[in-house]
DNA sequence: CGTAGGTTTGACTGATCTCAAGTTTGGTGG
DNA sequence: CCACCAAACTTGAGATCAGTCAAACCTACG
């Protein structure tokens, strides 16, 4: 019996029906695209911390759901990194590669993680042979977009502190959509060096920085958890405005 | 008799077939699909430099297509403008809203500028009969995103005269893909100013960075006009590489 | 209990910003 | 054609935010 994305392993169900689930709002899926979709055949991949799920300039063949653990794009100038987006659990990776023949960005993994994957040839069958998946995976590669506009406008206009806090505030809002925790706390395995690369800043700043608004009473990143007091206070210190995120993240 | 496209006056018919031909390219269009593009219904609209042509937060009802002028995608953080990037003669202008209920950024006209505006109803269907279309439009904004990337990439690892350096060379690439110039010379009306606001850095700053790449022999820009006198060594002084601009732009 | 990765701290440097004053440019009206 | 004006550009001096370098300190884990 050929193996489906419906049969996957109950531990790591709960993001499948997360990335579902965005999927469906974005696109108005109904009863037999659900059917479609987890009968789509896919590989159950599981990868250790640091190594890379798509590396820039090769050919993306793959279309990938993040199930467990924490990953991002970025990119390099010289021996430098910037990472120009966090992936979290029910995140799609590859959507931004998926009409294009070759990678501009490498995706890492940050913790070890575990991922589906589905032949991009099955996704795009999927996507032609049903329009709405078409338009849920368009929009969601929309969103991704508007997303990287806010990380310009933050890195390019916004100064150390605010930067960091932005970052959080996104964070902590995308997480509570994937069903991992709420603002107030949440596990975040993110290093103060990956901060800095998300940000543009040095790691040694970021931890400044991090005592800074640990100081006012914002955010507390210990142990790998992330608390912050006061969600409203954050927000403002941060010029937090969610709507790009489009009600989606 | 209703207005078509295709009946757009001469002296703009030029990026009108730039914009076509980018179109064609990115989603393998046949004669029929031409003709479909030909006979979108449409209204030529000019403006004056720094108006709004979307503003952030409304609705866009609306699909456009740059016919002369520079525009520029921004948002804004307190009263500091980021630039998130630069919109040249034969860019359609709003398919990074086109699937989404608000805008999450502004566009804003640098010169004077013309366009064609078409319903984005009619827009959308073209894209629902003819996949062809849906295929190049999703592309497009795909490599629209690409370049939001390396815009990420650019503020946030890049120094000041390397930022500087890779934005003129990303739009040396653009304008001669859009046959408005060489790399050697090309028309280029944009302020110190708005290159800060795309760069990230202040006005003075720019100024500076331009006497730097000057004094290096690499770019001249005076009167509105570029020349870059050594294409190759500002590639390597701006860790310039054009593959993020999927050879479209 | 040793080690490596991650965090914290301090002292110093330097790139970029700020403020402020000129100068040039391009357009407009007389 | 010239005079004028606003916008854009240029330049200088001083302030500051963030980077660099270096060392010490955790803390998770084998």
């Amino acid at each position: 019996m050929r193996r489906m994305i419906g049969d996957v392993m109950p531990d790591h169900h709960h993001s499948l029906v997360v990335a579902f689930n965005k999927l469906a709002r974005l696109g108005d899926l109904d009863d037999a695209d659900r059917d479609a979709f987890f009968a789509l055949p896919f590989q159950r991949v599981t990868t250790k911390a640091e190594g890379d799920i798509v590396s820039e300039g090769g050919e993306v063949e793959h279309c990938s759901i993040l199930l467990s653990g924490f990953a991002c794009r970025y990119k390099m100038s010289g021996y430098q990194r910037q990472i120009v987006s966090f992936l979290v659990p029910g995140d799609i990776l590859d959507t931004q590669h998926m009409q294009l023949p070759r990678a501009d960005h490498s995706i890492g993994a940050i913790t070890a993680v575990t991922f589906l994957t589905v032949p991009s040839a099955a996704v795009l069958q999927l996507a032609q042979d049903r329009p709405a998946f078409g338009q849920a995976f368009w929009r969601d590669t929309l969103i991704d977009a508007s997303i990287f506009r806010e990380w310009v406008l933050n890195i390019g206009r916004r100064d150390a502190k605010m930067r960091v806090a932005h970052l959080f505030c996104e964070l902590a809002v995308r997480i509570e959509a994937a069903g991992l925790g709420t603002p107030e706390c949440f596990d975040l395995p993110i290093t103060q060096v990956d901060i800095g690369d998300a940000t543009g800043l040095t790691p040694v700043h970021v931890n400044r920085m991090l005592g800074a608004l640990r100081a006012d009473g914002l955010i507390e990143h210990k142990h790998r958890q992330v608390r912050i007091q006061d969600w409203t206070l954050l927000c403002r210190a941060a010029d937090f405005q969610p709507a790009y995120l489009h009600e989606a993240a």
